[in-house]
DNA sequence: GAGTGGTCTAGACCACCTT
DNA sequence: AGGTGGTCTAGACCACTCA
């Protein structure tokens, strides 16, 4: 056939895109393409599969929504080290809960000063719009590879001086160990988003990426907010368990 | 200029589609655009901007991953209702959650029937392979929209007879009010992934929309599995909210 | 039947990573 | 410097929805 050619669903296989989507998730469950394995070039897999470069990138995105592949801004696209188990309604730092599961974590402060509440994290906070607050940005990261950028916010009534700590660490030890809080209520918040702008760059990774989004909220016995939380995972990087007897 | 433009990062406001996607986010905040309004079709959208189809639908595809629009299959683009919030640890099923929040649940049975079980299943409800098992899909809207489907696994041991009912309802009112069945622990488990194929087209949405997993288990007072639910979710009708007290 | 989104081609230049 | 992904153009045909 001359001209522009006509594709979908030839042979009744469906696109050509999940025809080459099927064949990598076949390498990669055969284990020809192992984790963190680096997949061949989008110009490369065209070769192989004679389509344009557009319909190979629709396969690779496919299977970066699956959730199976992942990709390095401008290096390339690899194979998903497996996601870590998070429970929310367990109060283990992620320090804990990833060596827990064999994994190494680390984190790493992007940057921490006063700031003043906006409107929002005021009414969060049940204080005057304007009033400081402790922000704190950090990547963390499992086995080297960045995963997930937070925001907190903290109260400096609660923790005065917390900025001044080494923070590469377990914040929840630091404010128990150091302010002697104690939280009691977890109030927590998931779902799916895009990683935009600042938070896709400060992961590597390409503007628009899926993520999950994770909020946190802690209080003390006094119903005093503790620690907002808000954390921008790598979707593909978490998978989330709640383990919950009925109350009756 | 003449030829293949050059664009990307023109007057350092970066690349055209996400310009187009913060037009539509301000149309979409600002009212201009409310809860359920269609968007332009793809083409005059490409006429107000001077942009190639594709750049144009690179724009709506990230305004879909963030979950501002959703697409309705050949037909169109739409703003997004507010999502639902969903909270695993309360144990009130979708027709009472969904209501209780003003909105309109309704669920269709898309079949019903008795099947053999599966290595993974025979796994999870501690049966033999090939043991028989009653499985159940349906499908369930909010407002007239679909936004999952579900496939539900039940040993015929603990509810005897339970597809001869009627599941158009809630299953959970059925398994507590004809069989007397209590569930006392519930085992949920979330991750973003991608909707394809058959899910995709029975929500009416195209193959690698967005999604999010609900596995459910629930167990009763011996321990039994009582509901083996996997739940798909369009990831923007949902909202995920856990609160907990902590053990200490 | 007109219009919509879904898929696809075949090029191009760019910013950035890697070596 | 060479290669990678990121962005973009300007077409095309198809399957489907909707009026």
């Amino acid at each position: 056939m001359i001209g522009p050619m006509q594709k979908a669903a030839e042979a009744g296989s469906g696109p050509h895109y999940l025809a080459l989507r099927d064949r990598l998730v076949e390498e990669i469950a055969c284990g020809a393409l192992g984790a963190g394995a680096r997949l061949p070039s989008e110009r490369r897999l065209q070769l192989g599969s004679g389509a344009a470069r557009g319909t190979v990138r629709e396969a690779l995105f496919q299977l970066e929504a699956e959730g199976l592949i992942y990709r390095r801004d401008r290096s390339g696209w690899y194979v998903s080290p497996p996601p870590v188990v998070y429970d929310p309604t367990r109060w283990a730092g992620f320090m804990t809960y990833v060596a827990e599961q064999g994994r190494v974590p680390t984190t790493e402060t992007l940057h921490k000063h006063t700031v003043a509440a906006a409107a929002v994290d005021a009414a969060v906070f049940g204080c005057a719009v304007g009033a400081p607050l402790y922000a704190l940005a950090r990547r963390r990261a499992i086995d080297g590879r960045p995963v997930l950028i937070e925001r907190i916010l903290v109260d400096p009534a609660i923790a005065p001086g917390l900025i001044d700590h080494d923070l590469d660490g377990s914040l929840t030890a630091v404010l128990t160990g150091r302010y002697g809080v104690r939280v009691v209520r977890n109030h927590v918040e998931m779902r799916p988003c895009a990683l935009i702008k600042d938070i896709a760059q400060a992961l590597g990774v390409a503007s628009g990426t899926p993520g999950l989004l994770v909020v946190r909220r802690s209080y003390d016995a006094a119903d005093r907010i503790v620690e907002y939380d808000h954390e921008y995972w790598r979707h593909e990087a978490i998978r989330v368990l709640v383990e919950v007897r009925t109350r009756d």
